[in-house]
Formats: structure tokens, C-alpha cells, sequence
DNA sequence: TTGTACGCGTTATCAA
DNA sequence: TTGATAACGCGTACAA
């Protein structure tokens, strides 16, 4: 296999035209319009074009003078090694990029600085050649989508943040799915909960948070989770003491330290509910690190249904996170630059599996 | 949160020049290097912008002038839906974005179409507004990846293909990696051996495939695995027998079909030896349904070092992915066009699991 | 079927 | 410190 020889100096539609003798015009039909010449003619170009090294035009250019990049940017909360822990994200990553790939489109992920600068978001997004914006799941005044908006493109987004004006949202009802989950735990008598969240607060931190606090989180999609438990616990006949361990990063290792330290906190917690899967099966680990039967002694609950969460048979939230991706896309796609605020909510369901029981007896 | 009003005409550069009756020079100068002019007009600049709803440079036209684009291409095999299925691949595009992140450039997902007709490759390549690419494991004679040749730009590849003249490629030695592996599988006594293989040839096919046909594969990485296997087999000093089972898609559900489909061709088996890790987790859980008790009565190892695979405690290899994204984008980025050709080889090591054990006897 | 002329929005260069 | 001018490479009316 060797390399069409490389050009000497830069072949260009122009360049390649006055090799031919014959005009630019001709040679951008040749390659955007071949029905506007002899067949012939467009043969002679093409390989010539071959011959020079010359792939056709410049995409850059064709961009400028076509107002369209034919790419769709995606903004993410932290950068994608973080964002790709999470089984959901990189579902949903996936349901976005075949979207793109069905409509020719290409997916340009947005750089995210581990530790923004004031101005640096900023920069970055308005450096992306982009038609338009997902945004996936990020909080409340996130400097990475405040500069989206600036840009006056299309604009949609999932999960977080919910409620702006000017910008499509797809999602689930958070609140109703995880009241539904929870209400089935607290049916089975549970009274001490630990609930185990992602970050909560502007600042990385571990360790257990008031429910106030969590309640004003600039993270809606996890306040809402939580203040679904809240109100089913509030709903029960009896008290129902509630112990909220928030947790910087988003690993199985991380689940397994909050689910310590929920018991550190109220040794009396029977049940754990967790808003993601990957917490729970984080807590699922230190359970069975420390000889705790789940469901007999713990019960463990998860939120998103991934795959492993499926194969652990936790009892969980499913949601259809690839076909939140596909819709994303899909409605990015068809929409206007400036259409009116809307909201989009799928499915969910919950996955009935063998890590709930009700508290055993002391 | 509210919108910056949508302004009536598009806004540029120079129609805020000359709002401001200013230079369009100065603008520029506003925003690229505020040193170049005094702080009271560049605050006059910036202000009046956020007013009339101008973001900043176009980031085309900027492109256009510039001749970068900030941006690297990832050209993947198949549809990121596909790839994801493969924690590998996340890892590597992770470790690939990562390293964008941090020296500011943007990552292009190439739309790999799932019926690719014939121009649409090239036609996608071409369109990427990008300074280089990374290619991800491509086959020999891919056509995205001859496309992206033609484009002249830096380009890296990883694992496949190899020895394309003026490329770099990062990978792992294959053959030697599963050589050791084979090695202390077959010098535990197995003399029937199952091989479970991704995609091996041009159409999709599962099942068995004869050994020379394996080796002949397009793509290169499982060639050089099969291959070593049927090297460490020869070097017994008994007769190995080696049943090929071919997989087209790459699951652990397909994974479990392969095992199946091996101990039916060859009921004598008491190794399987994968070439992927989710090949061989399909395996391991294919062997608990039906009773067969790992290691004790069927041998399993896989290749990869995925975190799933770590977790069961399965014998493979163990290679970095995720260093191997990183490398790739470190290494494009600092390359000059036309760089000769050359190779770079990570490490890797064999986590010696519980998956491996001596053939019961009979 | 082909060619001419203009504009897309920016930055580099040089002059003031 | 600011401004004028010329590219960057291409698409597309419109005329021929």
C-alpha cells in the first residue's frame, strides 16, 4: 500500500481547474453537481484530481461559504474519560452518534477542561465548527452550556438543565420514577434509608449531606431522585430516617466507600438507594466484601438500568438511554434555529430484581 | 436564564467594526491579543459584542484563514454503537479524548456508516474539517481509512492496519502478548483447543473457520493472535487440535453462541481461548448456565484487561487501552505531515486469573 | 455545458 | 495603538 504522492504545493479547486484549462465552476460540479457536465469531463477531473493528490474540496471553505459544518457538537459535564465510567453516558453517546452517522453528520466532541478557567469554556465552545448542541446532563449555570447559548444555534439537551428558555429538552420524569422505586422499598417497611448520590454540591466532595442542601443542588436530575425518596418516605405512616452520602466521582469504588459510610453514619440502615447503578453496584461489592447478604440483611436499589446492572439483577429505574441519544439527535436535527422551549420525556420502568427484601426482623 | 435576544442579521466581525466605527482589524485584535490594544476598547469591544449577540470569530472563517481547524478526526471500524460494545474501544476513546482535552482541541467522530456504499466513505472522510487522524483499529483496505490517506494529513493509527507506509501506528505486540498466554494454557496439558475469534473476514459470518482462512484475515490484530496460539500449539510435543470459531458480531451474548458452537464442533474441548475479553465473559457465562464448572472442567482466557474481566478474575492479557489513546493523540500532535514511518509498542502483562486450570482427566 | 463575478468571515502584513 | 488591503478556498447566481 504506498501514498498517492504528496503535493508540492497546496492542489485547490482552483489550482486543479487551471491545471485543466477549464473553469472552478466545473470542477465544483464535478464533485457537488454531476449532472451539470459530460460525463467525460467529470472523469478527466476526478482523476486528475487523483493524480494531483487533491481529495476533493476543502471542507473548511465549503463550510464557510455553506453556513453549514454538517456536525453536531456535544457538550459533556467533565471530560470523557470521567463522562465514559458511566455505562448511560457512553449509551447515549452511542444512540447520538448513529444518529449522526444516519444523516451524515459528523459528532464533534467539546474539549472539557478538568479545572475551567473563567474564559477558557468559553473559548472552546466558540472555537467548535458545529450546526448545533447536545448537551448532556450537565448542572445548572455550567459555564460550558452558558456559552452554548451564546451562540445562538440550535440547542438541545438532556437531562440537566431542565426549564431554560429557548431549548429542547429530552429526558424522564426523574421524580416519578424514582418515587415509584422507592415506594415499593418503603412498602416492604424499610425505616433507615441510605441514599447514595453523585456530586451534589459546586465542590468535589465525599461524605454525608443534609437533605436541604442536597434539595437545592444544582443537579436537578439528582435532587429530583432524592426528593422523590423524600416524599415517599414522607408518605409512609411512620418516620423514615433518611442518610444522603454524596460522592465526588462516579465509580463502583466510590459506591462501595459511601455505602460504608452510610452505615458508619446510622448502623441501623436496611436498605440502600442509590441514583445510579454504578453506585449500587459499588455497594453490591462492599456488601459482599463484608459478608452482608443482600437482599436478607441489605437491600440494594440502582438507578439507569445498564448492562451489568441487568446481569447483577439489581432492582432498578430502566431507562432508555440510547434512544435518548437517537432522539437527541434526531430532534437537533429537524429543528430551527429558534424554536420554542420543549420537553420530551421517555419511558422508564422498574427492573423487579433479587436485591430487595423487606428489613429483617431484630 | 435568559436568552442574549437572537439579533435580526447575523453578526460579524465587520458589521461590529462598524457599529463601533472601528477597524475590523482591532476587533480581531480584541478578542486574539488583547495586548495590542488598550483595555478601555477592548472592553468597549466585548461589551458592545455581548449586546448585539456576537460570540466571537467565527470559528470557520477562522479555520479558512488559519489553516487549522483545532480538531482531530477519530475514524472507527464500525458504528460507535457497535464499538462501545467493547469496553476497550471506550477506553482507548477516552484516553484519545483526554489528551485532546488537555491541549485544547476538539474530537471529530467520523460517521462510520453501516452500509457503506461505495463513495460514501470517502465522501464522509473528505467532508471532516480536521488536522489529522487517528485511526482505531481499522481493517486492511478499509475504505474510510484509504480515504483518509488521500487526504494528506497527519494520521496515527492504532493496533491495525499495520506497516502502511508514512504512518505511525501505537499498538501492542499481539503475537508475542498471546503467545505467553497460550504457552502457559497449553503447558498445563489441554491438547483440544476452542479459539473464539472476532470478525475475521469480509462478510459476517459466525462460525467455524479453518485455520489457514483465519490467517489470511484482513484484520491483522486477530490474525497475529490466532496466529501465535497456532504457533504455541505447534511447539507442543504433542498434537494440539485448534477448533476456529468465528463471531460477527461482538457481544457477550455472541460470545456465548461461540462457545456453544466449539464444544458442538469439537466435544473434546477443554480450553477456550478468546481473543477478546467480552468474547470470553460470553463464554464463562454460557459455561455456568450449563453447568460446567470453570476452571475445573473448561479452561477460559481473554485478551484485553477490560475492568469486567478483572472483576470476574479472568486469565488474559492484560494491554492499555486507555494509554493507548493517549499515545496516539500526544503523538499526532506533534507530527509534521509527511513523517516517515514508525512503530510504538506498549507493554502489557498477563493477570494470571482463575480461570485456568489442568484438563480433568478422563 | 461552461465561465464570470462576487461574497462567505476571518487573520496576516504592512503602513500610519 | 489603530487601520487598510489582500489573501484563505470555495459555492452559486447569472450570463454566455
Amino acid at each position: 500500500m504506498s501514498r498517492t504522492p504528496r503535493p508540492r504545493r497546496r492542489v485547490t479547486l482552483a489550482s486543479l481547474a487551471a491545471e485543466l484549462k477549464i473553469s472552478r465552476t466545473t470542477v465544483s460540479n464535478a464533485y457537488n453537481r454531476p449532472d451539470q457536465l459530460s460525463p467525460e469531463l467529470r472523469e478527466r477531473v476526478l482523476s486528475a484530481a487523483k493524480e494531483l493528490g487533491y481529495s476533493g474540496p476543502d471542507p473548511v471553505a465549503r463550510s464557510l461559504r455553506t453556513r453549514r459544518a454538517d456536525t453536531i457538537g456535544l457538550l459533556l459535564d467533565q471530560p470523557l474519560s470521567y463522562s465514559f465510567r458511566d455505562p448511560a453516558a457512553v449509551d447515549f453517546v452511542a444512540g447520538l452518534a448513529n444518529e449522526c452517522d444516519a444523516a451524515g453528520r459528523a459528532l464533534l466532541i467539546v474539549p472539557a477542561a478538568p479545572d475551567h478557567e473563567p474564559g477558557a469554556a468559553a473559548d472552546v465552545v466558540n472555537k467548535a465548527s458545529v450546526d448545533g448542541f447536545v448537551a448532556y446532563s450537565v448542572p445548572e449555570n455550567d459555564p460550558y452550556f452558558g456559552a452554548a447559548m451564546e451562540r445562538h444555534l440550535p440547542l438541545v439537551v438532556c437531562d440537566q438543565p431542565a426549564g431554560i428558555d429557548g431549548t429542547v429538552r429530552v429526558g424522564i420524569d426523574d421524580h416519578a420514577a424514582m418515587l415509584a422505586l422507592a415506594r415499593i422499598v418503603l412498602d416492604l417497611g424499610h425505616r433507615s434509608i441510605g441514599i447514595l448520590a453523585m456530586r451534589l454540591g459546586d465542590s468535589k466532595r465525599d461524605g454525608t449531606t443534609p437533605l436541604d442542601a442536597a434539595l437545592a443542588s444544582r443537579y436537578s436530575v439528582q435532587r429530583d431522585r432524592i426528593q422523590a425518596i423524600a416524599d415517599a418516605a414522607a408518605q409512609q405512616p411512620h418516620e423514615v430516617a433518611l442518610t444522603i452520602i454524596e460522592t465526588a466521582s462516579h465509580t463502583r469504588e466510590s459506591g462501595a466507600r459511601a455505602a460504608q459510610a452510610a452505615l458508619d453514619q446510622d448502623p441501623g440502615i436496611t436498605a440502600l438507594l442509590c441514583t445510579t447503578d454504578v453506585l449500587a453496584l459499588g455497594a453490591m461489592t462492599w456488601a459482599a466484601e463484608h459478608g452482608i447478604v443482600i437482599p436478607d440483611e441489605l437491600s440494594v436499589t440502582g438507578f439507569d438500568g445498564t448492562a451489568d446492572a441487568m446481569r447483577a439483577d439489581l432492582t432498578t429505574v430502566v431507562q432508555p438511554s440510547e434512544e435518548k441519544g437517537q432522539r437527541a439527535g434526531e430532534i437537533l436535527m429537524a429543528l430551527a434555529p429558534s424554536t420554542g422551549s420543549r420537553e420530551e420525556l421517555l419511558a422508564t420502568s422498574v427492573h423487579h430484581g433479587s436485591t430487595i427484601a423487606a428489613p429483617r426482623r431484630r
